[in-house]
DNA sequence: CTCTAATCGAGACGGTACGTCGCGTCTTACG
DNA sequence: CGTAAGACGCGACGTACCGTCTCGATTAGAG
């Protein structure tokens, strides 16, 4: 018998609060969960929850923060990169292999804060690493790419029929990525 | 003389309300603004506030109702029109025409649920006239032209020195109406 | 056609209080009783009762006081009188008249309020008119004697086939007036 | 080492809860003291009252439900015993040990519903052990004999200077027990 | 017969207490 | 020791009723 039983429990506990705030999101706006429903779907004490967060925002951090980082680095080299359609590409498969937490995340309870914090992640994140367009501000070119793909994957999770993964990254390219990119013929882009 | 005291105490209450409310918003996020605050910053008795809202969210509705109705008339037709360049001026003029409020609405603490709501709106007007993009599902070129157009025009806002009307227009006429058209191979798109 | 319809309504009004609140007496207590009910009861408008009343209180006490005083009357003679029986018979008698009024106000949701106003009354009276009765403080007498009587007339008045008046007045005689006076052997009442 | 902490704290509550309620009592009447002085004044948290009580009420009858049927043992058999005196003295000797929290039950601001509750109470018994006295509706016997005594109680605990316990008790005798037994020329009440 | 003043019904309002709800802390008992 | 169970302090909520107020319609009795 092992002696790591303690911080098997532990993992169990997070594990369980977490996929119980999943579930949950599925019903419900993250508002209206309350601290109660999830320890009890959770099988877990009440008390236990705030052993671990000290919060139900940190919960959802700590579901959302791990996923959105590992989407961002997908995301934000679509910027500087040649070949964008093959990185968006990329990026919609990630998503969809992915989909079940993905979908929870952008069209469940939380897409709200979720949108925001990842918009707010990326901004850093360019902030750090600039490559500027010229014709627009890079925090303009940022947030508007960045945030159509976000709700443009959200509504393909959302179909009850969605577009193959292929087609849904030509759209993306040539909606949300291309049009930041200096026209092919450009000189003046304010005229 | 006005002979209209009762109904105008009625109106003026709902007035400060609204008021207070967009003033709050300037400071702290929606869930954080508590009806006492509301009520007291309003001049008006704590009850009588549920005697004309059932709830928070509603003051919130009828305060971004009005508003996001006037301006989605504004932004739709950009899907629609031929002079696409002309609408998208249209509808930065009256944003910053209305600058005070769009601020807080788009950037105070209730953005998330009003961009919601302004999409959720702006889906349900594009159902009842459809316009067939043939190469992609209308739905989606809403949701992008619609969330697009909102995050540029919340990121323009917020800005300590916004770009000028006319330069914005041109950025989001190239960035978020136009993509949705057909490519340029098809027919010329920068057109 | 009178001149004094103006007064007239000023005294339906009382009157349409009065009788409203005694209607409601018979269905609730006091305290339950709201004063929106007692204005709809009376076809009366709202702010109209606290034009008459500044309290349901004072809508009680103009009901009561003078129904109050006219019973005392006929109570504290009893205390200092030679022929008690005739005294408790006049007594019984006027309350068997008035016995739709004082079953409610004996038994209804203001009895409490209204013995104690009673007793109180009482006391101030003896105060002015004392009569030593040297075996026992005369204010302990006063308490037992009137408290006795309207407690045996609220219980009177509540039974479904009330004894007669005569038959009342002979217990009530013996219970509460007589046992006050002096034993009529008597030299030591405490042994 | 005690191992009932939790319950301990629990009786804590309740204990406090009456503590508070019988000093208010004392300052005002019943309905006037509202929750969060009661919870104030016993140290405990606005919504703990709730835990404990569901009403205001709930905690007076808590309070007042014990003492009333251990009083009440004592007095009701006044109305079947031999000795009435020295139960009378029993009774009165038992109320004096008690005056401090008698004092405030029966000239408090609660005194009203507790009379009642009392007579209630007593009636109730009565009717489960009934000893007819023949000459007077056995109910109306009860309703006198116990109402007349609380009052005087009541009057002899709100005094400065009270009469001493045995003169009160023969008094009490003498005015509220003797009077139900049959006329002293039926048999010799006095004896 | 009209016009001004008083009165009424209706009901909105500021205010106060209520009883409920959920959070996050803490204490106990168990494995 | 860490956990399940759940009581507690806290504080916002939305409700209910009070007593005040203003309104517009209905008369009153003076001009």
């Amino acid at each position: 018998m092992p002696k790591v039983t303690t911080r098997e429990k532990a993992s169990r506990t997070q594990l369980a609060l977490r996929q119980a705030l999943l579930e949950l999101l599925e019903e419900k706006p993250f508002e209206q969960i309350k601290v109660k429903e999830l320890t009890t779907r959770a099988g877990v004490g009440y008390a236990t929850f705030f052993r671990r967060y000290s919060d139900k925002d940190h919960l959802l951090s700590d579901l959302a923060t791990n996923e959105i980082d590992k989407l961002l680095t997908m995301t934000l080299p679509l910027l500087y990169t040649v070949d964008t359609l093959a990185s968006t590409q990329a990026l919609c498969a990630y998503v969809w292999e992915h989909r079940r937490v993905w979908k929870v995340l952008l069209n469940g309870g939380a897409a709200a804060s979720l949108k925001e914090a990842y918009l707010h992640r990326a901004l850093a994140l360019a902030r750090e690493q600039p490559s500027p367009k010229a014709w627009l501000p890079e925090e303009l070119a940022v947030t508007f790419a960045v945030t159509a793909i976000i709700e443009m994957q959200a509504w393909w999770l959302k179909q009850p029929d969605p577009l193959p993964v292929k087609e849904m990254a030509v759209i993306t390219n040539r909606l949300a990525v291309l049009p930041i990119y200096p026209a092919s013929d450009e000189q003046d882009a304010t005229h």
